[in-house]
DNA sequence: TATGAATGAGTCTTCATTCAT
DNA sequence: TATGAATGAAGACTCATTCAT
């Protein structure tokens, strides 16, 4: 609770003034990614951002004209971050079973994932209820399809999305992870018994 | 603020004085659930609650030991609702043919669904961050997988719950609606070829 | 906070019904009492007697007409059963080596006389504030002189009544205890060389 | 409820906005000490002291972060200013009888020692629950026992100090004075008949 | 350009008290 | 006679945002 980073003299434990920091901007947007991991959309504040990203509170709003807006931004940024990462994920893709693999390690992986995870579950749900938002999710989504898409055809890619999207959700929640053999053939039914790659 | 104007002895408009009042609880959960969908976990407050209800701020409170608590309750409150509406849903399901087309709509029903989809993801992200909600989501999960285990078998049952909520989140967030023939054509796919029903 | 005894539907942990219970009063007050000196006057209300008196919030109010009017009869019940002891403890007295080493143990007494010291300084500092319950401390210290008076004269018991005020206070707040024959020293100081007893 | 009436755009009624207002802080604990004169720990609130010291409730919880810590810088505040005012009171005493006569103004100045005195009782009461003021109390005690042992030795200022805190909170309480003479004789006697000065 | 100070609205929660039964 | 339900007022505290420097 407030421990690091209350702003104001009531708790003013130090943090030496650092003038003149460029990417400041981006490293405002990664505490505000992290402090979404914590506590969502439901639990962002200026404060916290600033205290986890080690700026004052002044700095946050002087970046960025409102919440709203830094959650947008946020949210903008990490969508990047991650399309970058996912359309990398399949370049070495092969052969079926490569894209198997791949899915099936997406699903699986667990902790590691639980970050991008919960941020995509975070971004879909305040979608729902702000527009401004809606266009991210929209092109996120489009962009992930297409990404399958070049591997599998449209309606394949559409299908294995949701899928995936699911048993992510679903692995997130439950204790005991699902046995990886299971996973495996969710996915290979999904795909079909269709040859896979660029030139499928 | 206040849509109904409560708190304040000035603006004594509307309300009647309701003293006795039974099933004001199960009042104040519904009006949760409402602000639920329209506002999210993010966007819960008591007085949100109590306007929606027509109840005192006090009221709340009262009947509800603390935010958290309300919100706990509500969500299985609902959870016990939905749980009986989904199994009434299959008691009729003689065919392949019938859980299918049941399973597509369930997936397109559209604006008729979206309190149901929304107050579903809310829960699901909820109970991420919430481990007293988690036990409501498990029970959940299993009881959906069991009415579907009835008709597939277990691993169907599991990658048919998966996708079908991969595919009600995309409907939600999406603006044009999927072709039901393309929903059709995934579902049947995961369900796999086998028969269907009681017995199989 | 709160675990026990909370009233109202929001934790409504058991507590049978006990129709018919003399001395419900009492048990009321004694509770007061007990939460005087767990939490002071800044911190006694309603709730916290009931819980602990394991009576209705209700019956708390129904036999007193308000929170001021149970104060005030808890530090009134209380006086009167110290007033009491006191008396007791000094009967006995035939020597002055008798009455020092009855003063010492009352300021030496420790964490047993930390109930009555507390009590005792809680109801004047409020009475600092009520006239109401001025009336109760000056009949205490009266009554108190007078025991004293008997076996020293008027002049000796203020000056003894003030001094070992001052003492238990400082002993209440320090870690470590006085010196038992420093505490002997002081008193015996300020009661002076001469006799003592009823004649004196 | 508002002496001074602030919140709510209704009713802007005086003080005139005072953006750059340095030694608010101060002005805040003065207020304080005034208010914990007035009403107590028991009546202490944000909105009393923010009222008093004319400036907005914010201003209070921004400057403390809660209100244990209001108080306790509070006290802190006051007891630096007392010690000081302590320890220039015996500045000039040269005598036995300098002493004294300096030691019955403090028990007897009546009204005007009133907030001193109710100041010092809160204190200690508020000690007796809270470990983090008892720091203060126990360096207090030290402080003006160390005052009055550089002009009596150790043990007659730890009496003398017991004996005027009895004595002034009788004083307090009592609605008649008692006579100067009284006090004078119990002060000289606790004081014995040493010497009295610094190389004593 | 940055930022510390400031503030008003609103949040959850507690509570004395009232009242219908 | 008791008491569970109810409620309005107020409490502590948080926070988005504004502003002077």
């Amino acid at each position: 609770m407030g421990t690091s980073g209350r702003q104001g003299p009531a708790g003013a434990e130090g943090r030496r003034a650092r003038r003149h920091d460029p990417q400041r901007r981006t490293r405002i947007l990664d505490a505000a990614l992290e402090v979404l991991v914590a506590d969502g959309v439901a639990g962002i504040t200026h404060r916290k951002v600033a205290a986890r990203a080690d700026v004052p509170l002044g700095s946050v709003t002087y970046h960025f004209a409102s919440l709203a807006d830094l959650l947008a931004q946020a949210f903008a940024w990490y969508v990047g971050q991650r399309t970058a990462e996912y359309e990398a994920l399949f370049t070495e893709v092969a052969t079926r079973a490569d894209l198997i693999e791949i899915l099936v390690d997406l699903v699986q992986a667990g902790p590691s994932r639980h970050r991008g995870a919960v941020l995509g579950f975070e971004l879909h749900l305040a979608a729902l209820r702000d527009p401004a938002l809606r266009a991210l999710t929209h092109e996120w989504t489009r962009a992930s399809r297409a990404v399958l898409a070049r591997l599998t055809g449209p309606e394949t890619a559409a299908r294995l999305d949701a899928l995936l999207e699911g048993m992510i959700m679903h692995a997130l929640l439950s204790t005991e992870r699902e046995p990886r053999e299971e996973t495996r053939a969710a996915i290979a039914q999904t795909l079909g018994p269709a040859a896979v790659g660029p030139g499928a």
